[in-house]
DNA sequence: CAGCATCCTACCTGATACTG
DNA sequence: CAGTATCAGGTAGGATGCTG
């Protein structure tokens, strides 16, 4: 059997507002990741993805199968996920796009602090919320 | 002297909320594909964007400029929008995504609409919100 | 020309608690 | 196990009108 789901696959700051290339809603991506090398359980799911409540991470689910991208078996108490092949198609833009994140995650960062120090000079202090987690 | 930006650049379908792949906002993927070729001005922008409000696009300008993905200068009452370097780079995750939206649009639609149906039986007759437009 | 101010709506996301 | 119900906050997007 396939090694279950470890709870560290992604990192803790991730997914990420910061990062400006986006996937569906806010896990669509981290839930496709998890389905790569064959079918999930709900359950299974929750595991690297402890930081979405069930709702959220149902409607994530739903909105998946709604486009076709996930399909969704239940022979209960059994539920299954698994990617449909359009769903699998997106494995590749995904990986192009965490690509271009490796290589420009950090002047992300550095572009922004820089641009809120300076707002903050020139204002003298407002606003400037906190930075989000990672993609 | 560079063209001016065709007043249908984008499809009309463009952006759309039914493409699940996305860059920053809603409008951020099609201004970095207007300063491809060199630098632009706000109203230069605007023909392209002609259904963005100025309010939201400078919203999404200013957005891109905080990530040190697009350069804004002014030399009243000139000010112009040029890609950085990093904002660059971004082109080719996104003509990536373009690829893949070509692609898989027809499908996206398709599988949005059956699953629609199917619910519309099952329920008798609730929700469906209408389909958006293309990215 | 290049925005800003104001108001408003819808949606996304989450916390918490409960269930067939 | 695989969700649903309820409540609440924050943000995105847009309409409209005004300005240095």
């Amino acid at each position: 059997m396939r090694p279950p789901l470890p709870a560290d696959m992604f990192d803790e700051v991730c997914p990420s507002s910061l990062n400006p290339i986006r996937f569906g809603d806010k896990w669509a991506a981290l839930v496709i990741r998890c389905l790569e090398h064959g079918p999930r359980r709900f359950s299974e799911l929750r595991v690297p993805l402890h930081r979405v409540t069930p709702k959220v991470l149902t409607r994530s689910l739903r909105s998946l199968e709604r486009d076709g991208l996930i399909r969704r078996t239940a022979q209960p108490p059994r539920v299954e996920y698994e990617l449909t092949p359009v769903g699998r198609s997106l494995l590749e833009p995904i990986a192009v796009a965490c690509a271009w994140t490796d290589r420009h995650w950090d002047a992300l960062l550095d572009a922004r602090e820089s641009y809120d120090a300076a707002a903050r000079r020139a204002t003298g202090r407002i606003a400037s919320p906190s930075a989000g987690s990672r993609a």
